[in-house]
DNA sequence: CGAGCGTTTGATCGGTGTCAAGGATCGTGG
DNA sequence: CCACGATCCTTGACACCGATCAAACGCTCG
C-alpha cells in the first residue's frame, strides 16, 4: 500500500527547523521504527482518553487536534500538518485529552513508544529536539488562546490565515501568500471560536476588502501586510533560536533589583 | 531573608504527581544549582522576547503567563504555583514569545540552562518528567482554549475555579473548594478573554446563585458539583497517567497493553 | 488625609449568535 | 451519464450577550 520511498524525512525536516542535528542523528530519526497507516478524510485515529501506547507523525494530508464539549460544542486546538508530531503525551503516558482527526485523507506513520524510551536513554539531542517541538506546540497553542481571547472575528480569522501560511510555507506545502486549505468554514469556526455563518460573512468581508481571495479549498493572500496588521500577527512565536532582539550584548534580565541573591 | 531550608521541594513534588522518581534521582534534583530571586508583586521577572539562559521554577507565590498585544490588549494564557516551572522555552532557545510576571511577592529558584544540558545527557528519567510537566502545561493550555472559545461567560469563570481549585489542591496549597485567589477581576478578566465589568457581574451572579463566596482574595467554592456543571469540568486533563476510566479489571499504568501492534 | 487601585453600578451600543431557508457543489450509485 | 442525497456555502431577520463609557464607592498605603 505505502510506496517503498515513504520514510520520516518530514519529521526530520521538522526537527531541523528548530534544532541542529547532526547526521549521525539524522540516521537514527530515519531508522527509527514505524509502520504506516493511510486514513480516510474526517477518520478520528487518536480518539479522546483512549489508551495507546505510540505516537504519530504527519506524513501526508491535514490533521486536527480539537475537544468536544459535552453539550457538543467543539473546539479545535491545534491544525496539524505535513511532519508534524501528535500523541507525544500517549507515548508517554498512555492517553491524552484530546482527538486527532483527518481533515483530508493522509498517510501517518506509528512510532511505538518504546522508540521514545531508547530515545531518552542513548539520544539526548533528539530528545532535545522533540522536547522542543513540544514546547513549539504551547507557544502556537498560547498564541491561539491570544487569539480566541482578545481579537474580534476579523482578526481571529486573518491571523489563522497568516500562521498557516507561514507554518506551510516552513513546512515546504506552499507559499505564504498562496496554499491549500481544505478546512471547511465550519471547521474555521471551530478554530476561532465564532459560528460557521459568520465566519462566512467575516470571510466575505475579507475578500471584499481585498485583504484574500478563495476559491474551493485554496486561499491566496492578496494584501499580506494588510491581513497581518489586522490580525496583529507577529511571526515570532513560531520562529526557532536565531537571534532574538539583539538590543545588547547578552543583556540579563534587567528587572530583576528587587531581587535578592542567595546560593543555592 | 529567604530561609536556610529552601530548596527544589516543590518541583519535586510537582514532578512526581505526574511521574516515577527514583530516590536517586530526587537527590540529583534536589541537588541542582539554582540562585534565588524575591521578587516582588507584579514584577515582570520573564520579559517578552527577552533573551535569557536559564528556566525558573516558582518555590512561592503566584504568578502569571501573558502577551500582549500591540493595542495594549492582554491575555494571560497560564496561571502559575507553587512548583510549577517557567522558562523551559528559554533554557533550550534563549528567547520565547510571553511574559511571566508575579502577581503577589513570591520566590523563585533560577536554574542555568546548563544544568538542563547536563540532565539531557545523564537522566533520562528526570528528563521525561520534565518533557512531561512540558506537556501536561501543553493540555492545561488546550483547555484554556476551549474554555475562552467555546463557554460563556459564567462557564468560563466557573471552570477557572474548578481549575484552580483542583491544581491549588494538588500542589497542596490549600482545599480544592476553598483557597486564596490573589488575581484582581481585570486578570481574571484576562485570563478569560472578558471585560473586567463582566467578570465583575458574572461574580455576583454566581455569588447569587450560590454557587462561590469570596471575600478579599479568598474564593469559597459553596457547590462544587454546580459550579463543575455549568463549567463542563471534566477534570480528566490535569490527571497524570494514572489508570484512565478504570473502566476494567486492570488498574496499574501498566496499560501499555491495549496499543496496536507495530513490527518496526 | 489624599492618591491610587480595585470594585461596583447604570445606561447604552454593537458584534456575534441564533434560526431558518435556499442555493451550490461534490461524491456516489444506478 | 444522469439522478440524488449529503455536505457545504450563502443570505436575511432578529435577539442577546458582553463591550463600552462614565461615575461613584471603598479599600490600603504612604
Amino acid at each position: 500500500m505505502a510506496s517503498p520511498q515513504v520514510d520520516l524525512t518530514p519529521l526530520l525536516r521538522k526537527l531541523e527547523t528548530h534544532s541542529a542535528l547532526t547526521s549521525a542523528e539524522r540516521d537514527v530519526i530515519l531508522a527509527l521504527p514505524f509502520h504506516l497507516r493511510l486514513l480516510s478524510a474526517s477518520s478520528q485515529f487518536l480518539p479522546q482518553n483512549e489508551v495507546t501506547r505510540q505516537c504519530f507523525v504527519l506524513l501526508d494530508g491535514y490533521a486536527v487536534r480539537s475537544k468536544v464539549l459535552r453539550d457538543g460544542g467543539r473546539q479545535i486546538v491545534t491544525v496539524l500538518m505535513r511532519g508534524d508530531l501528535a500523541g507525544v503525551q500517549r507515548a508517554l503516558f498512555g492517553r491524552a485529552d484530546n482527538a486527532v482527526e483527518m481533515v483530508t485523507k493522509g498517510l501517518v506513520a506509528a512510532i511505538p513508544a518504546t522508540a521514545i524510551d531508547e530515545l531518552l536513554a542513548t539520544q539526548p539531542n533528539i530528545v532535545r529536539a522533540l522536547w522542543s517541538e513540544t514546547l513549539f506546540d504551547g507557544a502556537i497553542q498560547r498564541e491561539w488562546a491570544v487569539n480566541i481571547g482578545r481579537r474580534d472575528a476579523h482578526g481571529r480569522l486573518a491571523h489563522l490565515l497568516c500562521e498557516l501560511g507561514v507554518r506551510l510555507h516552513q513546512a515546504g506545502l506552499g507559499e505564504r501568500e498562496q496554499f491549500d486549505l481544505p478546512l471547511t468554514q465550519n471547521q474555521l469556526a471551530d478554530c476561532t471560536g465564532l459560528t460557521p455563518v459568520h465566519v462566512n460573512r467575516v470571510l466575505q468581508s475579507l475578500r471584499r476588502d481585498g485583504l484574500i481571495s478563495n476559491e474551493l479549498r485554496r486561499v491566496t493572500i492578496e494584501d499580506w501586510a494588510g491581513l497581518a496588521r489586522i490580525a496583529g500577527f507577529d511571526e515570532r512565536y513560531l520562529r526557532g533560536p536565531g537571534p532574538a532582539r539583539r538590543t545588547g550584548p547578552f543583556e540579563l534580565s534587567a528587572t530583576l533589583q528587587g531581587a535578592v541573591d542567595a546560593r543555592g
